[in-house]
DNA sequence: CAGTGGTCTAGACCACGTT
DNA sequence: ACGTGGTCTAGACCACTGT
């Protein structure tokens, strides 16, 4: 899309060394030192460790002080640090996922809503309400809210063509720095129950998302509510101390 | 604990800011820029550069290319990045958190769990059994599952004494570095519902989560069931492309 | 002891935002 | 034009792991 920008060198090395390892390399194999890549590539020493750290938080390879650094399990997936995708996760599967947009509207939110996207009193909010389907099983109904002020053009065509984050991202300069989200059990409403073609009182999965810039501005509120009999929801990340 | 292995410089600067920004400024303010912050200190940018990244990483200051580096919002926690633990959270709401041991075993593990810790069959598993509590509510049912090879010395009595991941990591130098874990809904079966005091078929959050050290060998399975309508489970994570 | 990753220095240029 | 953070170099010493 956008290659205008120059890529840095050790992004370059990153994507080199990934290919590599994958192709030819095997689990805890150990691969150069960071010297000896600096030599060979004549570069220096802290490109090589900026990319080694890089794929190191990724998950590809790992390094033992004193050692050496070596090849992770093929199992730790890209998308570490990374709450999966409702999308990727039913590919996995192998599962068809659509998403039908219900509802989109401006309005005028309460005192919680409005707090929690810290938008004064009187300022609008746009609405978005889907419902996730996996090989045309309904799988759950998320209602999305944002600060009209920062998404004042939205379209529901744009909508249709990219993905809310792309657009988000691109459109609106807008991208999503810190995530916090909250999780728990309940039991389903009626409206929600025939949304999601499950009997009334059937454990739901609610999660609620809110989403911040690097201004640590909320730009998004989330609520998903899941059918509990089909719905996992899956995170993996890397800990720290 | 360990004082006598030498902290980094940059760890010193890291901790100093963090305590002098918390005390002395405000959200969004402009803090001095990687330069001066060396030339005052007689350090070189490269330290003061990783003690930014890393209390940039944690949340507390953001950076913006070619203005400078400023204050997050103090509603960003230290435990950025993850899941906050029933502990913090109990204390956060001001409530009084407990755990009791009703179980501790050796067994040899069925196939399912077994290939969940990349046990060989025939190899042994330790149990443990946890009711967490807070002020005196019960909240949730732990069981944890540890390969037995790797923690063959491990007793009850330790455990009354420390943390099983402190214990992990001074006692068998095993530490978690890699963590996956799942959430779903359903209705809890008669056996928890008792320990938990709540009726038969109450809603219930299932977490489940496998943690892995540096070399992506699991070193725990561990599986929660959690009061519905008490227990949220929260996360905040920094968003990576 | 040699080799590895971890930290640190002193300096340079680039890309970005503001004046 | 200037100051900022982002990248990069060439070199140094330290801490850890093996032989």
């Amino acid at each position: 899309m956008n290659e205008n920008t120059t890529e840095p060198k050790y992004q370059k090395l990153v994507k080199q060394m990934k290919a590599y390892i994958q192709e030819n390399m095997k689990t805890n194999q150990k691969i150069l030192s960071e010297r000896e890549i600096a030599q060979r590539l004549s570069i220096s020493r802290y490109t090589v460790r900026k990319a080694l750290d890089e794929l190191e938080k990724k998950g590809y390879i790992y390094k033992v002080h004193g050692k050496g650094t070596f090849v992770s399990e093929k199992s730790v997936p890209t998308a570490l640090n990374e709450i999966y995708s409702f999308t990727e996760q039913m590919e996995q599967l192998g599962k068809k996922p659509r998403m039908e947009l219900l509802e989109f509207k401006v309005f005028t939110p309460h005192q919680e809503l409005a707090s929690k996207l810290h938008v004064v009193t009187g300022d609008k909010v746009i609405k978005l309400k889907y419902l996730r389907t996996a090989d045309d099983v309904p799988m759950m109904i998320e209602e999305t809210y944002l600060p009209y002020s920062k998404f004042p053009t939205l379209t529901v065509d744009a909508l249709s063509k990219n993905s809310l984050y792309s657009i988000m991202k691109t459109e609106f300069n807008q991208s999503i720095h810190v995530v916090s989200e909250s999780m728990r059990a309940s039991l389903i409403s009626s409206n929600e129950a025939k949304l999601l073609k499950v009997e009334d009182g059937s454990p739901c999965l609610n999660v609620r998302r809110t989403s911040f810039n690097k201004l640590n501005e909320p730009i998004e509120f989330t609520s998903c509510i899941a059918r509990g009999d089909q719905f996992v929801y899956n995170c993996k990340y890397i800990h720290q101390d």
